[in-house]
DNA sequence: TGTACATCAGTGAACGCGCGTTCACTGATGTAC
DNA sequence: TGTACATCAGTGAACGCGCGTTCACTGATGTAC
């Protein structure tokens, strides 16, 4: 072959790369392929020998953002601690390199078939990881979805209060997670 | 005066009425001038005669959700109703009517200044909303923040898992908040 | 009562711009001899 | 070892399109006489 085998594989890895900090940036609609492409290093021509659509694109850099996630998450897997990872004022400060549901959430929603069906696996896995996390006994799906979504709720929350109140929402939904496990 | 004086206050309202809508069901940037405009009974060119900008009309609309909101929420103002109706499967299936924070979230925390802090003060008052429906002696800021932050968190999972999954999310949420009073 | 008028809410063509996508081409690469 | 070649990743101009915004104009209205 004309290239090194994975030549092109590592081309497409850094356009998901590009795409997954840009998009829990800007918002999907507030990223143009070109701004992608150029952040990888490349110009906006190439994109389609890569992906067949700017959507295709989306369910990529999700599925990136959401292993990320749970990849930073996994760090100090116990549940207290992912707890107050999450809901950390880092976190707050950085949806670039954090959560693509708080980041993207209803978004995420309005997208087309493809991307809903990766985001439901992709929520699914949150879940789950939660759920391995909960004490012996408690390992339920559905304590699990109310911590993910309390999670959820309260750094998006964080994200929308003057920025002054910031800290205190993060230690209210801290708060109310602790007590409820 | 050539035309009754409140014809173009109540113009003013038809718009911000259908913005209020299409931009909860399609996203900010989903939705255009004319889209709204068309949808009010009339032209784009009209519409800088009563707002400034699209982010102006933003502003009115997310003000005007945020009120629809808790006007519906207060229709059974105990807590535990306010709970119920807030994570409902008839609140998942129609953000155009319901909370703006959960339909447009994260795009309004990129918006612009003027956004931002009409933003701030909307999540303030249901805060306050929420404060003042909590048994005497319990009215503290930290637990209505909490529970406003769970509130929406559970509602946008109940939207981003599969559709099979979504009552059992909201489920999950209620019961959470439920205990945690 | 009827008519001419001033006002201004709303119209619709036009503007520049950036987007997603396409495509003919370029040039860096590993291979064949 | 060196050179001609086939491959194909990446380039950049071009496409049609819809957007936010502007502006000269239209025509429905209440008022003055």
């Amino acid at each position: 072959m004309p290239w090194p085998d994975d030549h092109k594989q590592e081309t497409r890895d850094r356009i998901i790369e590009a795409a997954a900090t840009a998009f829990r940036t800007k918002g999907i609609d507030g990223v143009s392929i070109a701004d992608i492409m150029a952040e990888a290093g490349l110009t906006h021509g190439g994109f389609y020998a890569h992906f067949g659509s700017k959507e295709e694109l989306v369910g990529a850099a999700l599925k990136r953002a959401g292993s990320q996630t749970i990849g930073i998450l996994s760090k100090d897997p116990r549940i207290d601690a992912v707890i107050d990872t999450y809901l950390s004022a880092g976190h707050v400060a950085h949806p670039e390199r954090g959560c693509p549901l708080a980041a993207l959430g209803p978004e995420l929603t309005r997208a087309g078939d493809m991307v809903r069906e990766g985001l439901a696996a992709g929520v699914a896995r949150r879940i789950e990881f939660v759920r391995q996390l909960l004490p012996e006994g408690e390992q339920t799906e559905e304590t699990a979805t109310a911590i993910v979504g309390a999670m959820l709720g309260g750094l998006l929350l964080a994200r929308l209060v003057a920025p002054e109140k910031s800290a205190a929402a993060l230690e209210a939904a801290r708060s109310l997670l602790h007590r409820a496990l």
